[in-house]
DNA sequence: CGTTACCCCTGGAGGC
DNA sequence: TGCCTCCAGGGGTAAC
């Protein structure tokens, strides 16, 4: 379920609760998530104070410099993966894999598919982590823009679509911004992604940039204590033009919203506004 | 190198 | 009601 806006909206909502805080206790109840979860990082983790939060791709790094030295607690979501906090002592529910647990609350991670993963980066430059380290550009950041996008797509042959979603070229474009941004840009996700002009670059990223800030937004206005909810009905997928509106009409234009398949993801476009 | 197929895992929806 | 199949907002890796 989370996407970049909903990385980030955990990250905003983090942040006022842990920044400063040390972690006193971790649980592990299950012993792999995407990834094994070892004994070592337990040790990494425990009795490290949270200095900041930061983002990348759909990542959050919590960076737990010490007087011993850096190092960075990496936690991805993966598909139902979700950050919460309770009040201490709270019974664990099916799915609850890992606590962290400071002096006055504990941040719970549950996550039912498990697809995602806590890792430990050692040292101050989480940034070169095998998981991080190939990862493409910010969507939200000043550099990505038309001209920037148009040269990334120079040598893609694969449709638009797939091309957006892949981490190593664009970071937090998941399937349903992805159709999103390009339903706003009025460009087909099947087309070649090196036959877009510069003009429709422009386009895609203002898209892109637009589709995310919104969710951000709506997404920021319901959290309090707790951090992101598991799915179902978020705000913003309410808001959603053509994601899961199969046969439904079009809000542009009222044709039918068509359905296929690409690289395995359910693809939801309007053959008559994106060209 | 670019692209696709497969895999990790559980739960919910819908057909029979 | 139960059983089966398919689907799900991610992404790393192997194989072509």
């Amino acid at each position: 379920m989370p996407e970049l806006p909903e990385v980030e909206v955990s990250r905003l909502g983090l942040i006022p609760h842990i920044v400063g805080k040390t972690i006193r206790e971790v649980i592990f109840r299950t012993p792999k998530l995407r990834h094994d979860l070892t004994p070592t990082l337990l040790r990494y983790i425990t009795g490290r104070t949270i200095q900041r939060i930061e983002r990348r791709g759909k990542y959050l790094l919590f960076d737990c410099e010490c007087t011993q030295g850096g190092g960075w607690l990496l936690i991805h979501l993966g598909m139902s993966g979700s950050l919460r906090f309770v009040a201490p002592k709270t019974p664990p529910q099916k799915h609850d894999h890992v606590d962290l647990i400071f002096n006055d609350t504990t941040l719970r991670f549950r996550d039912p598919r498990r697809f995602g993963t806590l890792q430990w980066s050692e040292g101050s430059n989480v940034l070169q982590h095998p998981l991080l380290r190939s990862l493409g550009i910010e969507p939200l950041t000043h550099e990505f823009d038309g001209a920037h996008l148009h040269t990334l797509l120079h040598k893609r042959h694969a449709p638009i679509k797939t091309v957006i979603m892949d981490a190593h070229c664009i970071v937090g474009v998941g399937n349903i911004y992805a159709a999103e941004s390009l339903f706003k840009a009025g460009i087909a996700p099947t087309r070649p992604a090196h036959e877009l002009t510069l003009e429709q670059c422009n386009l895609l990223v203002a898209a892109i940039k637009e589709t995310l800030s919104e969710s951000i937004s709506a997404g920021g206005s319901s959290v309090r204590d707790y951090v992101h909810s598991d799915g179902g009905a978020g705000a913003y997928q309410l808001a959603c033009a053509v994601y899961g509106r199969h046969k439904l009409p079009c809000v542009r234009c009222g044709a039918s919203v068509a359905l296929i398949k690409q690289a395995g993801r359910s693809t939801f476009f309007c053959p008559h506004c994106q060209q």
